[in-house]
DNA sequence: TGAATAGTGTCTATAAGACAATATCCC
DNA sequence: GGGATATTGTCTTATAGACACTATTCA
């Protein structure tokens, strides 16, 4: 899922270390000091109409009761950030198997009434029709047109729209993590692959124009578009055409990985 | 230190919920299931001798007692992450004042023998000298060359190597943090103004040319450096020079914040 | 045939790299 | 003066934007 994975550790062969290493961890209480609560909160991304999109979950209970937020679930004591994200998004969002990166970590002291809680937020990206598609085991959700009003680059602040136009109270700090999401998608799509995620397997080269416009804000050139994504190899042709258009149809292009090993 | 600050819920005023509320709140107990413990790890991070260096902590407890680590602590129930990374670098690394920035939180289950641990890393950028002189409160330091096989942009298997270029081991996964704050100071070198961090507030093109190829890992090109810095406008003339230098002495310039919000 | 978009070719402006020439300091 | 680096200017090359033109589909 992300390039993060734990290598074990290589301890030092020496005995008396060990055996004083054994001691000290059979003595270890982690109960002595309270602890903060961990979450993770996962923001699932598309584009649709020239405009970034996001799911969200309407809150139950309290706090933020009614208010609308990203799938969130507390961190198990035994589970991974990753493997946690993965679970919220499968549970919370009914979505699974899909392009999931961890994006910032948010922990101000009182960004939740009930107690401290230090929240990992995660982003992921999925193709327009599987998110209309998504349900969750439970719960209402929404897919919200994400709003960001121009800052320059920054992606500042932020609304959360309805199909008809209207604000959607978000619970939380989760107006800031919907920012900090425009902004790093902003930032990574000009040297990450990360247009393609946000696609169909085989999409035509003005649909992916139309994700980085989503994404930017703004247009960008046909041309050198076509030029620099062909140029860069990052996409072949399929010989496959278009279909149920009422205009030229376009070839359908997919996804290739340059040299095997790319930064997720 | 980073753009993230809370920002006050704003409350739907409706009598009841907000009752509701208040009786959830009163209910609420934190301590009903386990939860992790939450640390900072901080990286101060500078460049000399064509190389990115780190200071590193000695550890002498268990665990990984004796190995080398980054500034570290446990995160306050009452303390932001921001402000908890701060505190860290002040006592265990004797810095305060500088350039700060959360890098990625680590949260693999086992990354720490104790118990379950959840990490947020950040980096700091210091100018050599400084990092030289600092002392923290107690314990040992070392400012190590880190060295980054070459993988591609990727910034892979890290080694930490003592002024002698001999190994110094490294504790928990604090080899995959440094791994990724070289591979994240590269990414966004050429976006964001952090070169002028790891640098006194006066310096010489050649030596800001000096910083990006020491975390670029490679040559840059003199020319076309010193156009795009200067054509940039983030650097102003100071009409000072160099002084004691063996050769014609190179301008200073100072680092100048182009049009007053740009990004941390 | 007309509307709409796909796809190609060419020209230009801008930025990056290469290289040469001159300037300025210390020894 | 000699050695070293700073600084400026010019030429070449790669890339991005602009624009024109042809191609292909459906209505």
């Amino acid at each position: 899922m992300t390039q993060r994975t734990a290598k074990p550790i290589p301890q030092k062969p020496d005995a008396r270390d060990d055996a004083d290493e054994r001691a000290f961890l059979a003595a270890y209480d982690a109960a002595e000091f309270p602890h903060p609560s961990v979450t993770v909160d996962v923001a699932p991304i598309t584009t649709a109409d020239g405009a970034l999109h996001a799911l969200l979950v309407r809150r139950t209970e309290h706090p933020a009761k009614g208010r609308w937020a990203l799938a969130g679930g507390f961190v198990g004591m035994k589970e991974s950030l990753d493997d946690a994200a993965e679970r919220v998004l499968a549970t919370k969002a009914g979505l699974s198997g899909i392009f999931l990166e961890q994006l910032y970590t948010f922990g101000d002291v009182n960004r939740d009434p009930r107690t401290r809680v230090i929240s990992v937020a995660y982003y992921a990206l999925v193709d327009h029709a599987r998110l209309r598609r998504a349900q969750p085991e439970k719960g209402e959700v929404v897919v919200a047109r994400i709003d960001v009003p121009w800052e320059g680059e920054a992606g500042g602040r932020v609304l959360a729209l309805d199909a008809d136009g209207c604000e959607l109270p978000l619970a939380f700090d989760h107006a800031d993590v919907l920012g900090l999401v425009v902004k790093r998608l902003r930032g990574k799509l000009d040297y990450a692959p990360i247009g393609f995620q946000l696609l169909p397997r085989r999409f035509t080269l003005r649909q992916l124009q139309e994700v980085h416009e989503a994404v930017l804000g703004r247009d960008v050139n046909k041309d050198s578009f076509r030029r620099s994504v062909l140029a860069r190899g990052l996409v072949a042709a399929t010989g496959e055409m278009e279909k149920d258009v009422p205009y030229r149809p376009a070839e359908l292009y997919r996804y290739v990985n340059p040299d095997r090993a790319r930064e997720s």
